[in-house]
DNA sequence: ACCTGAACACCGTTCAAGT
DNA sequence: ACCTGAACACCGTTCAAGT
């Protein structure tokens, strides 16, 4: 418990915001309450309200605290690859912090941190030599993935294929032929598999490198905004 | 008012649902409660629960409303034109909805309808000549945006350029440079833009068809799983 | 001047009392 | 048997009373 030491420390801001964090990580997002997370601190709910204006700003500091463990920019790279390892970096970070993406989706406005993010990234494509007017395009179509977000609606498929009952096998293959077909193309690695029946690393990377790939190809036939129609056009 | 009438109608899983999509339009997915839902029917609170079984099942309704407001698949177009116009259909439905887009983020399993519209859309590419395993990381690539959403994670820019004082347009040049460059680097057309600087339809697109283009590009070389790492390779 | 407990205005949902 | 009001177990935050 600690319940003393804990209690001797003064209550200062990264504390507080250590705390949620780790309450986050162990018991998830519903668990973070300014009652609950005073408790976990030993503390009476209205200590916090010190260090923190009030829960948004909470939840902001949370978000800031995980967004500082992506690693930063390396040098000596280009562009793609330079794009391409930070936001694995950031899934990375992501994959340890589940929670974070339920917040930053929620939340109304960037912080100074998410704002520093996003311009760090939009220096690496510049310095590339995209144009400015590209870069913009690119940074709407890369949205959230640049922090290493799915894009995904469900985290997981309803369930594995496997753990249906034969008639539960024959009601989706007549309702929803579709997903069935594709959800059993493909026998995946299973070493790498967690039970949802999808290697989700590769599926994050086809759709990053399909994201990337496309922009170098824009970016090599001298993309300006005014070509767009006629790049669509073209490429048929 | 009209109380007496409202409360004349029996209630009924449908009108529940319909009270509380345009409940959300008028004033936003914050003011969904069961107790403001009852309110608005001039209904006691547990009244609802006889028609909706808890608060997820009630916004996993007004899900499924909006979703079928999408336009079924049309005959007569290849896969990608029928895709394009089918996702901006629902792009179309999520701007009269904005609420749903944060429900559906939300909620852990997806409703039938949700998995009928994806079975759908999953079934547009096939019968387009792509290969179970080509769509299956197609449809995870695309995630959300199959149902209208950008990925976003900040509706608008923190503000509109004209609306800071010069003292703030330093402040960000000289601490956001990527973002100030980028931002300002193309006036759009003032008629189509709300007030972001930005036009939202135009991002929309401009992702949706980068992603598309790719897409068409793989199946094209004859795209199977194995290929993965050559084709990322043969582009450049 | 500072800290904090009680209180306020909400939630979703249970449950038993009333018809 | 059905309906529903009161109650329960929570919230975030205000505010005044106590030191």
């Amino acid at each position: 418990m600690a319940k003393d030491g804990e209690r001797r420390d003064p209550l200062n801001r990264a504390r507080v915001l250590r705390a949620a964090v780790a309450l986050a990580d162990e018991s998830g997002l519903e668990a973070i309450s300014m009652r609950k997370l005073a408790q976990a601190l030993g503390v009476v709910p209205m200590a916090l309200y010190k260090h923190v204006a009030n829960k948004d700003e909470l939840l902001d500091g949370m978000v800031d605290a995980v967004v500082s463990e992506v690693e930063p920019p390396q040098e000596g790279l280009d562009w793609k690859a330079a794009v391409r390892r930070r936001t694995l970096s950031a899934r990375a970070v992501m994959l340890r912090h589940p929670w974070a993406r339920r917040i930053m989706e929620a939340q109304a406005a960037p912080t100074h941190v998410i704002l520093a993010y996003t311009d760090s990234m939009i220096r690496t494509f510049l310095a590339g030599g995209l144009s400015a007017d590209l870069v913009h395009h690119v940074m709407h179509a890369l949205g959230s993935r640049i922090f290493g977000f799915t894009q995904e609606l469900h985290e997981t498929a309803p369930t594995a294929p496997s753990d249906l009952s034969p008639e539960q096998v024959q009601y989706m293959m007549a309702t929803f032929p579709g997903i069935v077909a594709v959800a059993t193309a493909r026998p995946h690695d299973p070493t790498s598999v967690v039970g949802s029946g999808c290697d989700d690393q590769f599926e994050f990377e086809f759709g990053i490198d399909l994201m990337l790939d496309g922009v170098e190809r824009l970016h090599r036939n001298d993309w300006r905004s005014a070509d767009h129609d006629r790049e669509a056009a073209s490429v048929l």
